[in-house]
DNA sequence: CTTTGACACTTAACATGTTAAACATTAGGC
DNA sequence: GCCTAATGTTTAACATGTTAAGTGTCAAAG
């Protein structure tokens, strides 16, 4: 590979568009462009799947947990939370031990849904990688995590254990 | 099993945490957090100031050019040109040749406001460049732009001069 | 000139992002 | 028990995302 020292400043846009908000914006809508149509169908939004997904496979798990491990902000949980509970998705109650917390459950046509329409999303997903070759997102997953980590948290540490 | 006592803060790397549209999304936050104060500063969206930078850099540019090259889907972009007209940050007027066609020119306060927080943006990228590492950042902007490009060629209608 | 089809927006309706503020509960100090 | 601070969730207000439908314009054909 050649040295990374390509800067075409002859090109009038090239500015702004090789930038790393711009860049992360294009790739994530090319990627979530294939998922669309199957969302579509069976009316659940890309953060109402994100949710769903989670509460699957967390089990139980209160809002907070679930907001971080979707990537939604909490006022957006809490009117997903409200439209999917009426739907009949998931099931909500309060925590016996700290009343401030609100639990998330699956319900069985929660369960339903994702096993049907999750074989639909993981053949997508493979249609991706056999485009893309799975050790090509490898890489592209593991520099994402790494850039979200030396970006993100600058005093939060988890490292709970001492 | 019990109540959580203790706060396992850590979700478990679960499957829907290692995949694309969410490794993107959590890599788009970690760089936007560091944007955010300086865009509520000047009382500019992200999206608003995507739409302000491009048209300083094209020049005079068509509305639907100029949502391509910000990002923005055609509705979102007619309600951010009315803003930013409003605030006279942009001037609107018809194309003569072709009166579809709204063309979009920068203001003086615009140019203004882009030459003030311009600096300041610059300021922030360079310090995500000295975070993370210029030739890291060309790589993964390298990476994200061949997935872009590898994931879309299902539409093939490219008249892109350049 | 009129029709037809395509293009470039524009509007509408609903869902979410983003920020700030409010509410309910918990934990600790008096 | 009351007060204060912190935590977890909710509400509110505005801006944008997303999809579908509508309006105005252009271009080609009759």
């Amino acid at each position: 590979m050649a040295p990374s020292k390509h800067r075409p400043d002859v090109f009038p846009l090239s500015e702004t568009q090789r930038t790393l908000p711009i860049a992360l914006l294009r790739a994530r809508e090319a990627v979530m462009e294939r998922f669309r149509p199957m969302l579509r169908e069976i009316d659940v939004t890309e953060q109402q799947w994100r949710v769903l997904r989670v509460v699957q496979e967390a089990g139980e798990i209160d809002a907070t947990q679930l907001a971080s491990a979707a990537c939604v902000l909490a006022p957006s949980l809490t009117r997903i939370l409200k439209t999917l509970e009426a739907r009949g998705l998931i099931a909500l109650h309060r925590d016996e031990a700290d009343r401030r917390r609100t639990l998330v459950n699956i319900s069985a046509a929660g369960k339903s849904l994702l096993h049907d329409a999750g074989q639909t999303s993981a053949g997508i997903y493979k249609e991706i990688e056999e485009r893309l070759g799975a050790d090509r997102i490898a890489d592209l997953l593991d520099a994402l995590e790494n850039v979200t980590q030396d970006l993100g948290p600058s005093n939060t540490d988890v490292t709970d254990d001492g």
